[in-house]
DNA sequence: AATGCACTCAACCGCACATCT
DNA sequence: CAGATGTGCGGTTGAGTGCAT
């Protein structure tokens, strides 16, 4: 509180962009010292002019060595948009999950591309909702656009319902951040799964295909509604969307289906896949030591304590996956 | 060629949190 | 335990650049 600002003495503290001297200087120091040590005591023993946060600054966003030069690819916009729909503008964590590209220039990038590019099609960039002027529009961008918002709210589903399963099970265990449980979820090997699922186009009907056919609904906010205590900010998505009928698709009800051990590779993570014997062949995911439980009916497992996580995974795993970020290309004019 | 405008991106600023004393 | 200090983060700014007129 109250505290004095790092750069308070301005006296001959150089400030605006850097010369190549300065740039050298900074990286001899760094890399004679085998780091920087104190940002604040640093410039005085590198013989700078400058404050100790912009050499901070000047270190993180242009002078690593692993930094990535050069544009963006596809992937990583695709990776960008997807973490925003589930982080916000937490960049910092953002930037973490992309190798070589610091938090400043993943923030340009959106705020000069990508944001522009989601008002385009005609979607909320802060919220990742469709925007209201949208909605009665049943046009192709409002179609990809309705199938942009339902992957991340896949995605965020998959989130929610980890962290709320974990935050149960765990719930001695020491608070991390939120934005900690969705790192390590989308690390771990559902997110993995998740991510493989969606570009193997894994064998599964389109959601969209499947909204004329015998789709069977439930309650997509009896879900979120539950977990959804455990979340602040992002989660704004799911208190208004259950009349939409972009998402009814998604909603699936379990009752009356059989589930049979599906070959999987979440197992080594202690879950177990199950498919349906229904026509869509939905599939459920169970952790393994349930297994035996789940064998006879797939009641047993969304029954108990996990209810509602297991509910959300598995509409996260129903649904289907095409992995559609054709919006990007059919926008990116810029 | 001159001017204005839009865009990009490096850098700054202030706040919040973590750690230290 | 409270205040001081260090660091990290996100929002914003403004210089530089390219393009259109």
């Amino acid at each position: 509180m109250g505290r004095t600002p790092c750069c308070d003495n301005k006296k001959d503290l150089k400030k605006g962009p850097w010369s190549p001297e300065e740039d050298e200087l900074l990286l001899n120091y760094i890399s004679k010292n085998h780091g920087h040590g104190s940002w604040r005591s640093l410039p005085k023993l590198a013989g700078l002019q400058r404050c100790g946060k912009s050499c901070r600054l000047r270190w993180i966003n242009y002078l690593r060595p692993e930094i990535k030069r050069g544009p963006f690819n596809k992937d990583e916009e695709q990776l960008i948009i997807q973490l925003h729909g589930m982080l916000g503008n937490r960049w910092a964590t953002i930037a973490s999950q992309l190798p070589g590209r610091t938090d400043n220039e993943i923030k340009n990038l959106w705020n000069t591309h990508l944001r522009k590019r989601l008002i385009a099609m005609g979607i909320d960039p802060q919220t990742h909702e469709l925007l209201a002027s949208n909605c009665l529009n049943h046009n192709a961008s409002a179609s990809a656009a309705t199938r942009h918002m339902a992957q991340w709210e896949s995605a965020r589903l998959e989130a929610e319902a980890r962290l709320s399963r974990e935050s149960s099970i765990f719930s001695h265990a020491p608070e991390k951040s939120e934005s900690d449980h969705f790192l390590r979820l989308w690390n771990s090997n559902v997110g993995k799964s998740f991510r493989k699922l969606t570009s193997d186009k894994f064998a599964c009907q389109s959601p969209i295909s499947q909204a004329s056919s015998s789709t069977k609904c439930g309650l997509l906010s009896a879900v979120t509604t539950e977990v959804g205590n455990n979340l602040t900010g992002s989660s704004t998505m799911a208190g208004n969307q259950n009349e939409d009928l972009a998402y009814r698709p998604f909603l699936i009800n379990t009752e009356d289906v059989e589930y049979k051990p599906f070959q999987f590779n979440t197992e080594e993570e202690g879950h177990k896949l199950f498919q349906s014997n229904t026509e869509a062949g939905e599939f459920k995911i169970c952790q393994s030591n349930t297994e035996d439980r789940m064998a006879g009916s797939v009641s047993s497992c969304s029954n108990d304590l996990e209810n509602s996580s297991d509910t959300a995974l598995q509409l996260l795993l129903d649904y289907p996956i095409n992995d559609d970020m054709s919006f990007l290309e059919n926008n990116a004019d810029d």
